[in-house]
RNA sequence: GGGCGAAUAGCUCAGCUGGUCAGAGCACCUGCCUUACACGCAGGGGGUCACAGGUUCGAAUCCUGUUUCGCCCA
């Protein structure tokens, strides 16, 4: 066999990714298996991979595939989502270098542009999600505006709309001028900004002097209808029934008095702008003042503003106003202020709040079942803190604002009738106004929200509100989904709505577990982001190392729910926050190669890795052939101490995986199967013994066993890690020398259709476990020794190992041999009271009971290995103390359980035993 | 302003219900190209578990406060 010593993962990864897709590996259809399913965070059609998705997507696919391997039927739904502003955006940068607008094509050409676009190039995170090794149903894609979608849209906003849960008014929303487009309270980001607090003097009409407004937008002030107080405000009193003159307009403001209004802010007197401000709107309703609205939807100041601010940007209508402001000697002063400034969540531009009619749900009807449901534990989040922001939020839940004045969405399917005003709700449209027939009929302008149509997402993509037997069949078979994973950052936007919309519309939970995973970071904690340009590609990860080095990498280091932290300082340090996956799987890749090597001749069926097929044609677990081939081999005697000791490890390994995947611990759970068992257990010990084993062995008979032991230790190790590393583990498994490799169909078979290793307690060996802690101890100790006086090389030492017990004695004489070989030394004996010559160095075992002891030719550095053993001496001396002390402390000995008592004497004991040995080598030294 | 989380080895983090729990990986130091793997093997050094109190026989672990960092909501 002639392969290369490092795993190169791009054929491997390319090859399998052709065959899963071509043979749609992740096909998921109701069958008589318990269904698992998991519907996607649907992706923006505009996004590419980043790391976020790469941690999300990954952490998905593990549970897919665990899931599918443990017998359930197993559903990934993939899909994107139409991205309103997003996707307009990206095409209105297209055309913005044509030197065009979207106005200059016109709605319907526009939207038809922005589905070309889609159509060409929306697919590529479907691709890249592919890459990764996501084993979806890609048969199942959905996107929010394909027609089943869009029309459970449409009929979500009929039904709220004839339950009166969605009414249309005008309020302030925020305004993000760029997007011209409302967006929802959810969508403002806030960013604490220092800025300047204008105080600005407002003459009082009757000449009797000025009152001083403080403001943070004084461009805001040309819409000004009012002067606000405080009623208990001394200050203010003598002003009641005044009027004020609103400087540079000349418009006279009502005086009046509201509790809103704080007295120790600013100067006490607050100017009221009920058309760009949402607490002064509230003001404006309660004394009503009628609003004043000086911007048009870009943001740009309009005729209300006066002539002559009419027409700037609000920007330079603030610095003007400032200026006129300065030559009339209006500016009292100018203080530096903290305050949050609102930013458009797509684009980044200030936000400004502002008067406009809008479409809104109304939440707290909705809120009250999917509060219940999580209170009853119906819906269970991982980790369990969540549940409380969860609750938080929908207990003050406020109103959705769900209209955009956006041209690509679902558009609002409510329509106005110009003869008789009557607004009605229709799917389609209709021929003319339903009340009094007129054709005279027209749509309204605005789409909905993106997030209208996610929210429908874990039934809208079973085709709901379809009746049609599939839907029927599918909804009642998949419906409720099992786990929805995601980030926290849209527990709002779409988790708590989707469980709204589930139960409201469908009469049930979308999901029964929640879990939120961390953010991806940089080393300062940064979100990654692209304006930042601390993100790293995922793709260049996988170019360089494989998706299964990714994968394994981002696994590793998700502990449940914490932020993952990477280096972004450079491209090393990007690629070095992976190497740990790259180098795991060639690790994989040499010891299988290996093993391969010195298997060969040798083959395996699958019933003595653990699996067969049962009556109804399923693949299951069945462990009877294997533990029968293993008890054989105990009988003929060649099942020893490290088989035992293997064995049992990897079936109390493959159990925690379970256990961590259940709590979402996936690092746990990887862990324990890739580090712990098979690198430090399989590959350091147990294939290095084996080597030796090999060619030891008695007889072919022996040797056929160990080569089949080793083959299945590895085929159970593969099927273990496989959702973990999918590409490298379904190569591996290819090649091992398994007879009768099952067949999905004919001529393809994939581990990923093989079900999960599972073991019983017919293959835990606790006694072995012990005896080989015993053993390795001895020999770490032994290396130990000759690695301290710089032996390490040296082979032809002799060893005693000095025992009490003769239960000890048998288990050392028993792998003498092994011991030898593993520590390469010409000699060792074992022996109760053995009779030692004048130089040797030596150590104590851990319990104290045993002894090693090297005996060495010539000089040794006397000196260092005093050193050495006067260190391990207050070691010794401070663990014993620390013993005795706590077993004189009489409230201890009251208190505590008693086997930590128990544990405890028997620590004193063996402490006293090993600093008595040492005591001893140092006096002969 | 309200809420949540984090603070453990140089770095990234484990440490579940208090009693060998002071750990892993990377980095570092010392040997090794030992017939799978130098993306490797063997051995080693390194932490007053942020700070201050408290509960307890016993605290990295529970409670209170302080500091620093991060996030979310208003």
């Amino acid at each position: 066999m002639d392969l290369p010593k490092q795993y190169d993962s791009h054929k491997v990864e390319k090859k399998w990714l052709e065959t899963w897709l071509k043979n749609h590996i992740g096909k998921s259809n109701v069958s008589n298996k318990k269904p698992y399913c998991i519907v996607i965070p649907p992706p923006n059609v505009t996004d590419i991979l980043h790391m976020g998705h790469a941690l999300n997507n990954t952490l998905q696919d593990v549970l897919i595939r665990y899931k599918r391997m443990k017998g359930y039927e197993s559903l990934w739904l993939p899909g994107t989502d139409h991205a309103g502003i997003a996707t307009q955006n990206v095409i209105e940068k297209i055309i913005n270098k044509e030197g065009k607008s979207r106005h200059d094509y016109g709605r319907e050409k526009f939207v038809e542009l922005v589905w070309n676009w889609k159509k060409e190039k929306g697919g590529t995170i479907i691709k890249q999600l592919q890459e990764l090794g996501c084993q979806c149903d890609w048969d199942r894609e959905r996107f929010t505006m394909d027609e089943g979608l869009s029309d459970a849209v449409s009929e979500v906003f009929i039904r709220l709309y004839n339950e009166g849960l969605i009414y249309q008014g005008e309020y302030i929303v925020n305004w993000c001028p760029r997007c011209t487009s409302a967006i929802a309270n959810l969508e403002v980001e806030y960013e604490e900004t220092l800025v300047d607090l204008t105080y600005i003097k407002y003459p009082i009409k009757d000449g009797t002097g000025f009152v001083t407004v403080a403001t943070t937008r004084p461009e805001t002030m040309l819409g000004d209808v009012a002067v606000a107080f405080n009623p208990k405000d001394e200050r203010y009193k003598h002003l009641k029934g005044k009027k004020i003159m609103l400087p540079l307009i000349g418009r006279e403001l009502d005086v009046i008095y509201d509790d809103y209004v704080e007295m120790e802010f600013g100067t006490g007197a607050v100017k009221i702008t009920p058309a760009h401000d949402p607490n002064d709107f509230e003001i404006g309703l309660r004394h009503n003042l009628k609003p004043v609205n000086i911007l048009n939807p870009e943001g740009i100041l309009n005729e209300n503003a006066g002539q002559r601010y009419t027409g700037l940007d609000r920007f330079d209508a603030r610095k003007k106003v400032l200026n006129d402001l300065q030559e009339l000697g209006l500016i009292e002063k100018v203080e530096d202020y903290k305050t949050s400034i609102g930013h458009c969540y797509r684009c980044n531009s200030i936000v400004e709040p502002w008067l406009s009619r809008q479409w809104f749900v109304k939440m707290e009807p909705l809120a009250a079942e999917a509060i219940k449901v999580v209170r009853e534990g119906k819906i269970v989040f991982y980790p369990e803190r969540w549940t409380k922001v969860y609750l938080n939020w929908m207990e003050n839940i406020r109103d959705w604002c769900i209209s955009r004045q956006l041209w690509w969405g679902h558009r609002i399917p409510v329509y106005y009738c110009d003869d008789c005003n009557e607004i009605f709700v229709s799917k389609k449209k209709p021929k003319g106004c339903l009340k009094c027939g007129s054709l005279n009929i027209r749509q309204d302008e605005d789409v909905l929200d993106t997030w209208f149509s996610s929210w429908l997402w874990p039934f809208s993509t079973f085709g709901w509100p379809s009746e049609n037997e599939t839907t029927r069949n599918e909804l009642s078979y998949y419906y409720p989904t099992d786990s929805l994973i995601t980030a926290c950052e849209i527990i709002f936007f779409w988790v708590a709505r989707m469980i709204m919309a589930g139960l409201h519309f469908v009469k049930d939970i979308p999901f029964k577990e929640v879990h939120i995973h961390g953010t991806v970071r940089d080393e300062k904690h940064r979100k990654m982001s692209k304006s930042l340009g601390n993100g790293i590609d995922p793709l260049e990860i996988i170019e360089a190392y494989g998706a299964d080095a990714l994968r394994y990498a981002i696994l590793l280091n998700v502990s449940q729910g914490q932020d993952v932290i990477m280096d972004t300082r450079s491209r090393e340090a990007k690629l070095e926050n992976f190497t740990v996956g790259r180098n795991f799987c060639n690790k994989l890749y040499n010891a299988a190669r290996f093993l391969l090597m010195k298997c060969e001749g040798v083959s395996i069926i699958t019933e003595e890795s653990g699996y067969t097929r049962n009556e109804e044609g399923d693949l299951v677990n069945d462990n009877r052939k294997l533990i029968e081939f293993i008890n054989n081999a105990d009988q003929k005697g060649f099942l020893k101490l490290p088989d035992k000791w293997i064995l049992s490890v990897l079936s109390s390994s493959i159990n925690e995986i379970g256990r961590g995947l259940k709590s979402y611990r996936y690092d746990d759970a990887l862990r324990i199967i890739s580090q712990d068992f098979f690198w430090h257990s399989l590959c350091d010990w147990y294939i290095e013994i084996v080597k030796f084993r090999m060619s030891d062995a008695e007889n072919d008979e022996e040797k056929v066993f160990l080569k089949k032991f080793l083959t299945i230790l590895l085929e159970n190790t593969l099927r273990a890690l496989h959702p973990f590393i999918p590409f490298i583990t379904e190569e591996i498994w290819h090649n091992l020398p398994i007879e009768n490799r099952p067949e999905i169909k004919p001529g393809l078979s994939s581990i990923t259709y093989i079900p999960f290793p599972c073991f019983g307690n017919e293959t835990r060996y606790d006694t072995a476990e012990n005896d080989w802690s015993t053993i390795q101890e001895l020999i770490i100790l032994i290396r130990n020794l000759k690695a301290e006086v710089g032996l390490e090389g040296k082979k032809d030492l002799s060893v005693i190992i000095k025992y009490q017990e003769e239960k000890e004695g048998k288990l050392i004489k028993d792998n003498m041999h092994l011991i030898k070989d593993i520590v390469q030394i010409s000699e060792l004996n074992a022996d109760k009271s053995p009779i030692l010559p004048n130089v040797y160095i030596a150590d104590v075992s851990v319990n104290g009971k045993m002894e090693v002891i090297v005996l060495i030719e010539g000089k040794i550095d006397i000196e260092k290995e005093k050193t050495r053993l006067q260190k391990e001496l207050e070691r010794t001396g401070n663990l014993l103390q620390k013993t005795e002390k706590t077993l004189l402390n009489e409230a201890f000995l009251k208190n505590a359980r008693d086997e930590v008592i128990d544990r405890e004497k028997k620590l004193k004991i063996e402490f006293n035993d090993r600093l008595l040995k040492i005591r001893k080598l140092l006096l002969h030294l």
